[in-house]
RNA sequence: GGGGGGGUACCGAAGCGGUCAAACGGGACAGACUGUAAAUCUGUUGGCUCUGCCUUCGCAGGUUCGAAUCCUGCUCCCCCCA
């Protein structure tokens, strides 16, 4: 059994635990149970998620046993740590099709089904649920002081600002802890991980445990993944990074990654990939010394692009790359220019106008949606900046004709280094 | 209520009778360079049946061979005095 500890200390993913110097010699003499919880506010996981899902990963191959907990009742209400504002309130629907969502895609990086220490998903709300008011206050609120409530970070950044706390928040704390508690009680659950920002939440569970049942439980925290600049890992201009290939497209996932910044590579390669020490060491050096050649992030997208969306995936994304970035297009099918171009938008037009009526080049930029006006398309195109499948067409008389198909009906078009659209010759 | 200034292309801002599709700056887009970074350099930035034609300078009229530029009315904005 390899030493988890020594390894996540490597990696800088330990930022605090409850035992430091219990835990190592704990860790290595058995098989344990963890848990970390995610948060169900869509039916995917984004690029935030991965961090603990990873170390939960980690824990697994490691011969412990991971437990994931959906919060279906306290993504009801919302964790006030970290955010500044009150949740909005879900729907029981929502969070339904949400936890559906999500536990697929932690079987790409859990394994479910292997025994002893088969990975579990669990829902809170299966047994928060059952709870009335009355037995919650009664069994798991009168052990929590007040006072000690109010001196956790959490709460008290949110007492000081203007939005306030309100009272179901304020409770989210309780429900948590409750968590553990419950997991330790039913499937032996005695270590909780999560983002440096749930220490609050997680001793309170610890706290909780002692005092309902004897117990003694665990915490550790890891560090957020931010980016060197301060900003959160995984979201861009347009959006967060998904996990889903519905929301991201595998090649915009791998993207994400190839385009991290170098000062944040390493972070990441240690952080979410499984990569070796020696494996990780000689990237860091590649990529002082060959900066350009950006091997580390181009084998850190690699990677957690395989992770993610699987062998296929990661070839479409690379099929994909090495045609967004120049290669000729030609002979491919339909469908993989389909699944290449997801994200681009396409026009259908009449076959018809391939072979009788001919479609000048100025005028198909313009169907496109390319340019905006024939004048800008022939600008356009006097200027070298429009491609036909790839290759650079500057012929303001140019005709399209069936030649031109990149496949069965599909022609790609582009205009300078990224805008694309396809034009679909269909009935 | 009185006095003054002003509304110009995506934004800021010149132009104040013809050589104005409208200087200049920013932004945007493209080309070169490059590490799918940043910077830099170059070009483009109303439309079209494109070496020419058409429509634009708050709105509507007028003067003139000719107006973004002059006149009249309207409208909106800013400043000063009440």
């Amino acid at each position: 059994m390899m030493d988890i500890f020594e390894d996540l200390k490597w990696r800088g993913l330990i930022h605090q635990t409850t035992a430091d110097e219990f835990l190592p010699g704990w860790l290595g003499s058995g098989s344990r149970t963890l848990y970390a919880g995610f948060d169900p506010t869509a039916d995917s996981l984004h690029v935030g998620s991965l961090l603990p899902l990873m170390i939960l990963r980690r824990f697994q191959k490691a011969g412990h046993k991971p437990i994931a907990i959906a919060g279906g009742a306290t993504g009801m209400i919302g964790d006030p740590s970290g955010k500044s504002a009150e949740r909005n309130l879900q729907t029981q629907e929502q969070l339904d099709a949400n936890l559906a969502g999500i536990e697929t895609q932690m079987r790409h990086v859990l394994d479910f089904e292997c025994g002893d220490n088969s990975a579990i998903l669990v829902n809170n709300n299966d047994w928060m649920s059952k709870f009335s008011y009355i037995e919650f206050l009664r069994d798991v609120g009168k052990n929590f002081p007040v006072n000690v409530m109010l001196a956790k970070d959490s709460v008290k950044s949110r007492l000081g600002s203007e939005a306030g706390l309100s009272y179901t928040e304020f409770s989210y704390m309780l429900l948590q802890a409750y968590d553990f508690v419950h997991l330790n009680r039913e499937h032996g659950c005695e270590l909780q991980i999560g983002g440096s920002d749930q220490w609050g939440n997680v001793t309170a569970g610890i706290d909780l445990g002692r005092r309902m049942n004897s117990v003694q439980l665990y915490g550790m925290t890891c560090p957020l993944l931010t980016k060197s600049d301060g900003s959160k890992m995984g979201k861009t201009e347009s959006g967060a990074i998904w996990l889903s290939a519905e929301r991201t497209s595998p090649y915009q996932f791998y993207q994400y990654w190839v385009n991290v910044a170098d000062e944040d590579t390493g972070k990441c390669l240690r952080f979410l990939t499984e990569l070796s020490r020696d494996e990780i060491t000689e990237l860091d050096k590649a990529r002082e010394e060959t900066p350009h050649q950006r091997e580390s992030q181009k084998r850190l997208a690699e990677e957690l692009t395989r992770l993610i969306h699987g062998e296929s995936g990661l070839n479409a994304a690379l099929k994909a790359t090495e045609i967004f970035f120049g290669a000729e297009i030609d002979s491919l099918t339909d469908a993989e220019l389909g699944q290449i171009f997801a994200d681009v938008p396409s026009k259908q037009l009449s076959p018809s106008r391939l072979v009788d009526e001919k479609i000048g080049l100025i005028d198909a930029v313009v169907e496109s949606g390319l340019s905006k006006s024939k004048s800008d398309a022939r600008r356009s195109i006097k200027q070298g900046s429009i491609y036909v499948n790839n290759s650079r067409v500057d012929d303001i008389e140019y005709q399209l004709t069936r030649e031109d198909l990149a496949s069965e009906s599909v022609i790609v078009l582009r205009s300078g280094k990224r805008k694309y659209a396809l034009l679909r010759f269909l009935d």
